[in-house]
DNA sequence: GCGCCGTATTGATTCGTTTCAATATCGAAT
DNA sequence: ATTCGATATTGAAACGAATCAATACGGCGC
């Protein structure tokens, strides 16, 4: 019952193996006669190509390992259907991972994509992954940095400044007025938050009047920023800040939600609240939140394309950085 | 410079193929005098075993397909979340496609699963796939269908029972006192928006003083949803509704957006609003959204589950059908 | 010293496809 | 009639690992 081969077919239209593989994919060498019945052939007995079997004998597929921090998060499922978008244009496949910020995880799916041979590899790395990314380019897989520039210049990266946009955010609170800022979001060793933080500081560093806080969560989630919205509810209404700048909407939804509790504290009135990615919901949440966009549908795509001119012509690595863009509403008053 | 096969690390270790090949797979039988040897050449060569021509040898993948309505749903990347873990502790991996609700893309996919001989296939279906999945199942490749109860009782389904989530999200709004009803999803072909539709349906039946009308939506998305919000929104006072059920919470939050742009419409107290699915950004919306709660999770795990059983034993196909939990929150009153 | 048994190791074959040099076929040109 | 060329087709050799019957190697009892 199970698998009918080449084999199978060119049995059954009388030619060989040979031919029914150029059949397949070469058709313009063989006589329309012949193709009329292979084709006949394939269709009577349900044939289907093993693309495994092609793949070994190919040496190399034309899939594309996606590793990604959250897939939960809106950012990141838009800048996987850029990426996939890009690759089917290309006739590849995005394979997505989701190391949830998990380095183990991390590891796991890169060796899945090693065993597997992959065309090459995108990644939005956790964990001190440049030696794994030597390894994998040695062996011939190219690998692109996403939403990360590239610690080691030898890698192709398509990133965001994240100084950059930590600063528009922070910026844009003091030119409010607020002097007393927190900076929420972790684990600082990510340098989406580092950087984000960088550029909070670098914001505030010539105004001896304003302050900066960090306050570290765990993860990018709702869950972790409901938790350090708690713990900012319940110091003295003194002890708070005026504003807070979130690491990504998702550490921010979670805050709002715990200052609205009971509505113990108002946003932005009591305190402001910016947000960074500007996913869908952000505009949606219950004060709509300012944030800091990123063009991640963009970021998907153009990491695929520089990953495929690499992998095609060997071209020497590529460093790409989009600009962010601040989105206000009504989180940080106005 | 490319491969090293165990070709390589034989010749270094100084036995032959099979042995390598047992010190991977069967390190039981073999000497450990020799097992220290040939872990010393894999170690030595960077020796990584090509997973593409195991597969081919072995017949069958440990990879699991799966494909998804909207992977930009949290529905359903909670519901991969979920498939995913499970799929782990049973040493498998998950192959996730976005359909976007698009059949040819589902069709697509379809094909890439089958060409790829993965273990099995979980479907949340656009299109008419019943004649698809008997091939596949006559090529030994079983599947599941997630979050929809198969039509055809041949194939496994784990499904919620939608007809009673949509009577609950009803009986709910007109418990409320509220008498005119829109329903706002699509498209209707879809079988959740349809029996969530029915369920609503039956919840007004017996109640002439109440009315139920069908808005059609192209998509389940929030832009979806705020387009269909501005259609209510241009309506006169004497034309609105006084609830709205949307078929899932994406879809509610385009409303809410449209309903509260310049604060046109008061939620919940001139329109009710609730959703359905209960993602994590519905309680962050700008009126906490009430909504009917699915296990995501648990249906993306349990599917695993009854996809290896059937892929292993080949037992009998099952039926699994979780119930539904209304959430009530602000979008609804109280 | 011989046969026997269990453990270790080998080497050839297989999986299903593509590739490519070799061959077959046929018409046209010499 | 023979050669040349172009076009179609063939068949065998890869790709890289897993399997398994066959063999080698010891040690043991007799």
């Amino acid at each position: 019952m199970a698998s009918v081969s080449v084999r199978d077919v060119a049995a059954l239209a009388g030619v060989s193996m040979g031919t029914v593989s150029n059949v397949l994919n070469h058709p313009d060498k063989v006589s329309s006669a012949t193709v009329a019945r292979v084709q006949s052939a394939v269709e009577k007995l349900g044939f289907v190509p093993n693309g495994v079997a092609r793949q070994l004998r190919a040496g190399i597929s034309n899939s594309i390992g996606l590793v990604v921090l959250d897939a939960a998060n809106p950012f990141f499922t838009d800048l996987a259907s850029g990426a996939e978008a890009r690759a089917a244009e290309r006739h590849h496949t995005v394979l997505v991972g989701n190391s949830s910020q998990d380095p183990a995880r991390e590891t796991a799916y890169l060796d899945l994509f090693e065993q597997q041979r992959v065309r090459g590899v995108l990644l939005s790395p956790v964990g001190d992954v440049l030696p794994r990314l030597e390894r994998l380019h040695h062996r011939g897989i190219p690998s692109v940095l996403v939403d990360r520039q590239a610690g080691d210049p030898g890698f192709s990266s398509v990133s965001v400044d994240d100084v950059a946009g930590g600063r528009l955010a922070t910026t844009h609170l003091v030119s409010l007025g607020h002097r007393r800022i927190v900076f929420v979001g972790g684990p600082f060793r990510l340098r989406q938050v580092s950087d984000r933080l960088a550029g909070a500081r670098s914001a505030t560093k010539h105004r001896p009047d304003t302050s900066i806080e960090f306050v570290e969560t765990e993860s990018l989630t709702v869950e972790a920023g409901h938790t350090a919205g708690q713990e900012i509810r319940a110091r003295t209404t003194n002890d708070r800040p005026d504003a807070v700048f979130a690491a990504n909407d998702l550490v921010a939804l979670g805050l709002l939600q715990a200052f609205m509790h009971q509505g113990s504290i108002k946003v932005p009135e009591e305190i402001a609240l910016i947000g960074y990615d500007d996913i869908t919901f952000a505009s949606a949440a219950v004060v709509p939140l300012s944030s800091v966009r990123q063009p991640s549908h963009r970021i998907g795509s153009t990491s695929v394309e520089l990953l495929l001119r690499e992998a095609d012509g060997g071209k020497e690595p590529r460093h790409i950085v989009f600009q962010p863009e601040l989105v206000v509403r009504a989180s940080t008053g106005r």
